[in-house]
DNA sequence: AGCACGCCGACT
DNA sequence: GTCGGCGTGCTC
């Protein structure tokens, strides 16, 4: 019984799951959590009309209301309040991104908590023979054979076995509580997630892999500052063994106690990539994939908050992982789209690694084969240390880019005559050939020969695209569906065409020009089911000949060794796109895909069609590489004060009316360029323009472009904007959102 | 965001 | 006469 609690106080800020970016302050009920009233703690309290869980943020004396005018809180959920840098993670969050901190919170931790369920691991019950019952067998079982078996069976697993093992064994619960009884075993209860006690000597499951130069050097520069804030950019390419320098610094740091946490893409998260990291080590892996439930997402974050489980794997999410003695974090492919949230709380999980590495004093390690212009330009100016992994694990070099020009070739799905040769070649000499195309369904629209009409989807400025299974017209930017017109809408003729291909239609072709390989198709529609892509991937892995199509599915993380030829249909989308990434993006997804081709014991070939061969910004890429081009668009970059030399954050505003978010878009600005000039901040406001497409869903889009060469500066505008936005009754008509460094413009 | 209140149109 | 459309306002 402690002596001397602290006085409650008289006022708590909480944190409530809304939009509202403020605490709202509550008096302590009588019943307080044993340690008293800390920042951290889960409260349920009454909100508007309805009971809401929130989080305890400030102990104050005093509140702007009268105290009678505060409701007291209805109950406390926790006795200890929850982690302390998992808290600050949520502030940070919230305060950069510019967010409500009362629904970061609610997003970060898993829903049960969410619900305001207890923070408590399930366990699970064990049975170990106690002393007494070892040895010969003890007459008290003499005239029970059942029970005599149950114990010679638990007297061979001195560590003891789960309930679920023994009761599997046609044993009875009444057996094992009869052998209890007579002290001859013992039950024991532990958290599911079980604490490993091995020792350092013996963490290891199977042994590291021999290090070439180039890794040795890498790990030795991790190894110097294990103790420290030590960002990383490790640039290796494709099969380079990136992944072996991440599981000898995760050694490292688990091997001194402490805890790793590894992201990867959404797409990264396979069965394979999880058993490289459970195979190589004796210690529990924790993923956090979408896959799991919630009780089990909640035994992760308990475990991992615990210090109970060393390694903890997830995609962006698992930043917020909770971690008691966190060592160093991985982020695998950091280039990749997928940890930047799109909707909500914007955060993108890269940044906030380093921010949380920063805050821990740990080292981050991002790596990529293709890094973002953000990371590289750190690393070059000197921030980051910049690691590299040139040489390949195979005798091969990574496959050079053959750009080939689609002008004036006829084509047969997508594919003009002389890389279908190729494609003949290789399928002849025993090999399997990849064909990427970044469009799913069978052809991007269908249009009619007689007078031009091509098919538009009515809820969206965007063709609707043509899918031949099912047969229909299908918009990939709402739900709507069409059935197939027999004839043009508009002059009635018969004669409506597929517009373009698709990997329906690639397939397709394929098929009927290859009918002696089977021909595997991989996007979103053909792997619905959840074990289509690994059935195919199993089937792949065979080696016979076969051609695979697919989107960017296809081209990120899997390994395909007896891939010796990848044709990219269309090089072209993203060359002259108006979104200032999409250059990096496409060169990215590019050399991504060829790093597919010749990984094991053949060297690859990578066709690419185009129509612009000369695009210096392309041939570039290919004849000199992915880091070369990086230097050429960071330059550019900076000629256009774009990231990473300027910070942006974009105001997105969008209504089912048109004439309503204009006018509110220019208020806003108007409000804003007023304000800025009033402070002589230097921060530039572009807009409001329309957004790329700007009907979807029948929702007109447009947006503000905020620009500094400072962050704080940015921050500023952006805190003041949200709280004119929030103050205006216009704006409450309109949705919008502020996106604090914006992957996309669309 | 929820969730109420409130004031106008087509239904039992 | 009511059911229900969504505009407006509030949440300690």
């Amino acid at each position: 019984m402690p002596t001397s609690l602290p006085p409650a106080p008289r006022v708590l800020g909480i944190a409530i799951p809304s939009p509202l970016r403020r605490l709202f302050d509550y008096r302590p009920c009588r019943e307080g959590p044993p340690d008293g009233w800390l920042p951290g703690l889960r409260v349920r309290v009454p909100f508007g009309r309805r009971q809401v869980v929130g989080v305890v943020m400030a102990c104050r004396e005093s509140s702007e209301l009268p105290l009678a005018e505060l409701k007291p809180v209805s109950a406390c959920l926790d006795s200890l309040p929850l982690p302390e840098d998992w808290l600050w993670l949520c502030r940070f969050t919230a305060r950069y991104y510019q967010h409500s901190l009362g629904d970061t919170l609610q997003q970060a931790m898993p829903v049960l908590l969410r619900q305001g369920r207890p923070l408590e691991a399930r366990t699970r019950e064990r049975w170990r023979v106690t002393p007494a019952g070892r040895g010969e067998a003890p007459p008290a079982v003499a005239r029970a054979p059942r029970q005599a078996e149950l114990l010679a069976m638990l007297c061979q697993h001195p560590h003891g076995l789960g309930s679920q093992a023994v009761l599997a064994q046609s044993f009875t619960r009444e057996q094992l509580r009869a052998l209890a009884d007579k002290g001859l075993v013992e039950r024991l209860e532990e958290p599911r997630t079980a604490r490993w006690q091995g020792d350092p000597d013996h963490l290891l499951a199977e042994p590291a892999l021999p290090l070439n130069r180039e890794q040795a050097v890498a790990l030795a520069a991790l190894h110097e500052h294990l103790d420290a804030y030590h960002p990383c950019l490790l640039e290796g390419v494709t099969g380079s063994g990136k992944t072996e320098v991440y599981l000898q610094l995760i050694e490292a740091v688990v091997g001194r106690g402490r805890q790793a946490l590894v992201l990867v893409p959404e797409i990264g998260l396979t069965p394979q990539t999880l058993a490289r990291f459970r195979q190589r080590f004796r210690v529990p892996v924790v993923a956090l994939h979408s896959g799991l439930t919630d009780h089990e997402r909640l035994d992760a974050w308990e475990a991992a908050a615990s210090g109970r489980a060393p390694i903890v794997i997830g995609t962006r999410s698992a930043i917020f992982t909770p971690l008691a003695s966190p060592g160093a974090i991985i982020v695998d492919e950091e280039h990749d789209g997928s940890y930047k949230q799109q909707d909500g709380l914007r955060y993108h999980a890269r940044d906030l690694a380093v921010a949380r590495a920063h805050r821990h004093g740990i080292p981050v390690l991002l790596g990529s084969a293709t890094p973002s212009l953000e990371s590289l330009a750190r690393a070059r100016s000197g921030d980051w240390r910049h690691l590299h992994l040139t040489r390949r694990a195979s005798r091969h070099p990574p496959a050079r880019l053959e750009l080939v020009d689609l002008r004036g070739r006829p084509r047969q799905g997508g594919l003009i005559p002389p890389v279908i040769e190729a494609v003949r070649e290789t399928l002849a000499a025993g090999h399997q050939v990849l064909v990427f195309i970044n469009r799913r369904g069978f052809a991007p629209t269908l249009a009619c020969h007689a007078c031009g009409w091509l098919a538009e989807c009515d809820h969206c400025d965007a063709r609707m695209t043509l899918h031949r299974q099912p047969p229909l017209l299908a918009c990939h930017h709402c739900d709507r569906r069409r059935a197939l017109p027999d004839a043009c809408p508009e002059c009635g003729s018969i004669d409506l065409r597929p517009l373009g291909s698709g990997t329906e239609r690639t397939e397709e072709t394929l098929a009927a020009l290859f009918p002696e390989v089977p021909v595997h198709r991989i996007d979103r529609d053909s792997t619905r089911r959840r074990d289509a892509f690994e059935r195919v991937l199993g089937e792949v892995h065979r080696g016979e000949p076969c051609l695979l199509v697919g989107t960017q599915m296809l081209a990120k993380g899997h390994h395909l060794p007896h891939v010796t030829l990848v044709v990219v249909v269309n090089a072209d989308a993203g060359l002259y796109a108006s979104d200032f990434r999409a250059l990096e993006q496409s060169a990215q997804l590019l050399v991504q895909v060829a790093g597919r081709a010749g990984r094991a014991a053949h060297p690859g070939r990578v066709l690419v069609q185009t129509l612009h061969g000369d695009d210096p910004h392309l041939r570039l890429l290919a004849e000199r590489g992915y880091a070369a081009l990086a230097e050429r668009l960071l330059e550019e970059r900076r000629a256009a004060g774009l990231p990473p030399f300027r910070f942006l954050a974009l105001l997105r505003l969008e209504s089912p009316r048109e004439e309503a978010v204009a006018a509110l878009a220019g208020r806003a600005a108007g409000a804003l360029r007023g304000w800025l000039a009033e402070r002589e901040l230097p921060v530039d406001c572009l807009g409001p323009v329309p957004a790329p497409m700007e009907r979807r869903q029948n929702r007109y889009h447009l947006q503000l472009m905020l620009a500094s060469e400072r962050r704080s500066h940015l921050h500023e505008a952006g805190a003041w904007l949200t709280g004119w936005l929030e103050a205006t009754p216009e704006a409450r008509r309109t949705r919008w959102s502020l996106d604090i460094d914006p992957q996309t413009l669309s």
